[in-house]
RNA sequence: GUGCCUAUGGUAUAAUGGUUAUUACGUCGGUUUGUGGAACCGACAAUACGGGUUCAAUUCCCGUUGGGCACCCCA
């Protein structure tokens, strides 16, 4: 066999699998296996159809908040260079230091798989000068992220994100019309969902806040768990998150950033809050919510899912203003808010929600099956499933089976009202038997009125 | 990245240091292609991978890989 030259780094491997299985199925005495199979990488998943249906609603709702709040949709690549990360999400955060998918191109470029898409909008807003463009400017997004984490459940390496970001205005009106639309978007899911905000100001008030909280800690050192050490020296904010008993103690006595703030960012929160109340948002105030990428200012916020599921990755989506990413990454000062949505933890906590409360999760309905009986018959059936695509009747059908039990049987775990069913007989006189499946009563009817008929019986206008 | 738990057909499960690995769902089919819902029958399909202990391993031990939980972090 002759190998080339691109096929040579593989061989080995293949060859050592083949030699494994070979070993087992000749000692089986069956059917030789000598291809490797492939299963799908760590992280990652592959969503079927069954599974799949739930994500479309998704996309539905997220397209239809875009649409009416007037957000147009912005494709990214999915590769971008490194460094628009580095810079903006920030260095010595994990995603960065340990979660990017991080190589160098053929051309020795280093590049990324987008571990998160807010950069990637700023690069496209400021590569593409849309700053000369009505501003404010709404962007959104829906697609994958990706990032070299440990799994578990709501976590994967590679997840998918729906994203709305306002560039070109600082005013907190910005802020709460994107809350807004997060809010919006579980509640059309019927997923109820806690909002929690806080501010986080400039960096100057944001630094001094974080000089504070080191004091105060320092002064409570034995008091507290080898984490948040290690947190105070390497991340201070963290210190806010700790779960850990001894540490909620002092926690609750530590200095709050809310009381570092300058007038104008307190204005600016107090501002985004007036405008939730007014439409009747519900969030709750917490000053331990310190987001982890370095470009946030001002409001923050995450979404949390239904009580009682408390789990870690209970966070459903998280966004916040970052009026200071535009210079971070070399365009000129633009302030921008907006948030991301993690569709896998989403749709995990939907469905755990509604089928703990049995309500129904949208399903493939099927109305009419079409059953058939003989290679002419066939042809009339195929010919009618593709006329009834027409009246916008949705038809089920295998004409892959020949018996009519079989078929009739398929119809039935389909639930359809009705079926049709076409045979030699019916090929002659030009009908159609249609069969009602809770009565068992049919009808012959001629091939032509068919589809008429069935608009009026299953109420279509 | 750290710690703990885990791995049996496509899915969910039973069992065992020793003949042919249980059951359900599923898929395919059932008295020569004309009728579904109940019931019945048959077929398909699994001990993750590699090593060790043993006369014998799916079972015990180790490693790898996958999955889960907690931490870290994050959506």
């Amino acid at each position: 066999m002759v190998v080339k030259k691109n096929a040579v780094k593989s061989k080995p491997a293949i060859k050592k699998i083949v030699s494994s299985k070979a070993k087992n199925t000749v000692v089986k005495g069956k059917v030789e296996k000598t291809a490797k199979t492939y299963s799908v990488l760590r992280g990652m998943r592959d969503i079927l159809p069954k599974e799949e249906r739930h994500w479309s609603k998704l996309y539905h709702v997220a397209e239809n908040l875009a649409e009416y709040f007037q957000f147009g949709r912005i494709e990214t690549p999915i590769l971008e260079e490194a460094s628009l990360f580095v810079r903006s999400v920030g260095k010595g955060t994990d995603v960065v230091d340990k979660e990017m998918y991080i190589f160098e191109d053929r051309d020795g470029t280093k590049v990324c798989l987008r571990p998160e898409n807010t950069a990637a909008v700023m690069r496209a807003y400021i590569s593409n000068g849309l700053w000369n463009q009505a501003q404010p400017v709404k962007l959104w997004y829906l697609g994958q992220m990706f990032r070299h984490d440990r799994p578990q459940a709501g976590r994967y390496r590679q997840f998918w994100q729906v994203g709305f970001e306002t560039l070109g205005s600082a005013d907190p009106a910005v802020d709460a019309e994107l809350i807004m639309i997060a809010h919006n978007f579980y509640s059309d899911l019927g997923l109820p969902v806690t909002a929690r905000l806080n501010s986080l100001g400039v960096p100057a008030e944001r630094e001094r806040y974080r000089n504070e909280l080191v004091n105060y800690y320092r002064g409570k050192r034995s008091y507290i768990c080898g984490d948040c050490k290690a947190r105070l020296t390497r991340n201070p904010l963290r210190l806010l998150d700790c779960k850990n008993k001894e540490c909620l103690e002092v926690k609750e006595t530590a200095p709050q950033i809310i009381d570092y703030l300058g007038a104008e960012s307190k204005n600016h929160f107090m501002k985004v809050l007036e405008y939730l109340d007014v439409l009747e948002i519900p969030y709750q105030l917490d000053h331990t919510l310190v987001r982890g990428l370095d470009y946030y200012t001002h409001t923050v916020f995450e979404f949390y899912g239904p009580e009682g599921e408390e789990g870690a990755q209970s966070a459903l989506g998280a966004g916040g203003r970052y009026d200071l990413l535009a210079e971070q990454i070399g365009g000129k000062a633009t302030p921008g808010c907006g948030f991301s949505l993690g569709l896998d933890r989403v749709v995990l906590a939907w469905r755990e929600y509604m089928s703990k409360n049995n309500q129904e999760l949208p399903k493939q309905k099927m109305e009419i099956y079409v059953a058939q009986l003989g290679e002419e018959a066939r042809r009339v059936a195929l010919r009618l499933v593709n006329d009834l695509r027409g009246s916008g009747i949705k038809v089920g059908f295998n004409f892959s089976k020949g018996s009519l039990k079989i078929q009739m049987e398929l119809a039935d775990h389909a639930q359809v009202p009705y079926v049709l069913i076409v045979g030699q007989k019916e090929v002659q006189d030009k009908t159609v038997i249609i069969r009602d499946m809770e009565s068992g009563i049919q009808e012959v009817v001629d091939q032509k009125k068919v589809e008429a008929l069935l608009k009026r019986k299953l109420g279509h206008s």
